[in-house]
DNA sequence: TCAACGTTTCGGCGCAGGCCGAAGCGTGGG
DNA sequence: CCCACGCTTCGGCCTGCGCCGAAACGTTGA
């Protein structure tokens, strides 16, 4: 008896917070943020295709369970997801969502430009997170081994050479090196603080270009010339598997 | 435009298995699956509180959602998780329902037992759960860095001489040593195929016995003096950090 | 063959919650 | 100083869905 009220409190806390992701206008609003920006009450309105007034009680219930974090900045009130682990809940709810029994999958350019490359909260995902990662492992930068991995120290020298910096900030804080699940390749990449210098580099390089309506991001031609001659990228990192 | 329509058809996907998850009956049903046994639809209708006909109801959607899967047994109709995958997405909804403003905990004896050791799928969670990663850890039979971690090849010899052959089975098709977060001690555990093999074994040598009730699992005394001479736990595995 | 049991289907009740329009703040620009 | 703008609060409508009782179906055991 008193199991099931200690197995009953527990649901009743993963209930409230799948609700709250669980309602389609608010799952597109977390969605919109899952590029990792922060975006205005209007424009998660516009994202969610709902009137202003109804996204304001959808952001403020999400605000109020944590999930989302807040900041004014003159009229305006920016919404991000509050932390990695709100994103990462996120994935795991899409890997899941992609194994029902449906298959049919009409897929658009729109739908392709995703699954090539685009953000993952902070970092890369897609078939160039996925080569990226497998290509750190082959000159052994990271060690993986069956979807989970570590830093070398040749690694970390050759990220600090490249421009990512792990020991900085909060050390400790955070894992430094994740393996995250990828929605659409089923395969690894790289997360963790890690992932998120590695992406953040590679666009103050020039090497990558965010696109302004998505997640999808854009390998640009000195990216394209980088991520070959420093990462040694295969030239058919674009082919699907 | 396109893209919306994209990240719409994406976010309904998501709040579709998230909304499953948001109520709090099926919720209830499957934190009590996530002991990784099958369990009749009538368990399940008391484990959620509610008459057989509601539940025959929020089983055959879960299951055909590819959550649940059934086997039919005589009169008698088996559920279970269809994959690791739902367990892994229970445990991200669990990890974020804790993070919540509300911090009042009246943690009860049952829910004690709960956090010392208990199962989270097929592997072990909870206080001994972390034990025995970082028990593992300190003789470097697995290399955890940053929550992640691999097995060494001394490991190997360790894991197979204790009963637990790593290479059998669906080789590849499963990790094989993944980091779980664990929901109560928010550090990370053993996974993967590496975590279901030493829980098995476990339970095989009678080293632990599982709780009819819950998810819990007592660590009867030849577990306690195996795990302390075999595994090097520590004697007070038990205490709160 | 019949009765007991576990499970599912059906029909109807009731409420939680998503949605909008109108109105009420607070901020920034003219 | 006032208006325009972004956002929130309030009130009311309405759909969706969780719930149960009654009844049907299939299996097991006598």
């Amino acid at each position: 008896m008193l199991a099931v009220m200690s197995n009953i409190a527990s649901g009743n806390a993963i209930a409230a917070v799948a609700a709250l992701i669980g309602d389609p206008t608010r799952a597109n609003m977390l969605a919109a943020l899952m590029g990792g920006r922060a975006l205005t009450a209007g424009e998660l309105a516009w994202h969610g295709g709902i009137s202003a007034p109804t996204a304001s009680g959808h952001l403020a219930k999400l605000a109020e369970a944590g999930l989302l974090s807040v900041e004014k900045q003159g009229r305006h009130r920016y919404y991000r997801l509050s932390s990695a682990n709100v994103a990462q809940a996120m994935e795991s709810l899409m890997a899941l969502a992609g194994t029902g029994p449906k298959r049919h999958r009409p897929v658009g350019p729109k739908d392709e430009a995703l699954r090539a490359a685009r953000t993952c909260y902070d970092h890369l995902a897609g078939r160039l997170g996925i080569a990226l990662a497998d290509a750190l492992r082959a000159r052994e930068h990271v060690h993986l081994a069956d979807g989970v991995g570590a830093v070398t120290p040749e690694g970390e020298r050759f990220f600090r050479e490249f421009g990512v910096d792990l020991t900085s900030g909060s050390l400790g804080k955070r894992p430094l090196c994740r393996a995250c699940l990828d929605w659409s390749e089923r395969r690894h990449h790289l997360a963790g603080r890690l992932g998120a210098g590695l992406l953040d580099r590679s666009l103050a390089l020039g090497w990558l270009a965010r696109n302004p309506d998505s997640r999808a991001v854009a390998v640009t031609a000195e990216g394209e010339r980088g991520f070959a001659e420093i990462f040694g990228l295969p030239e058919h990192w674009r082919d699907p598997p």
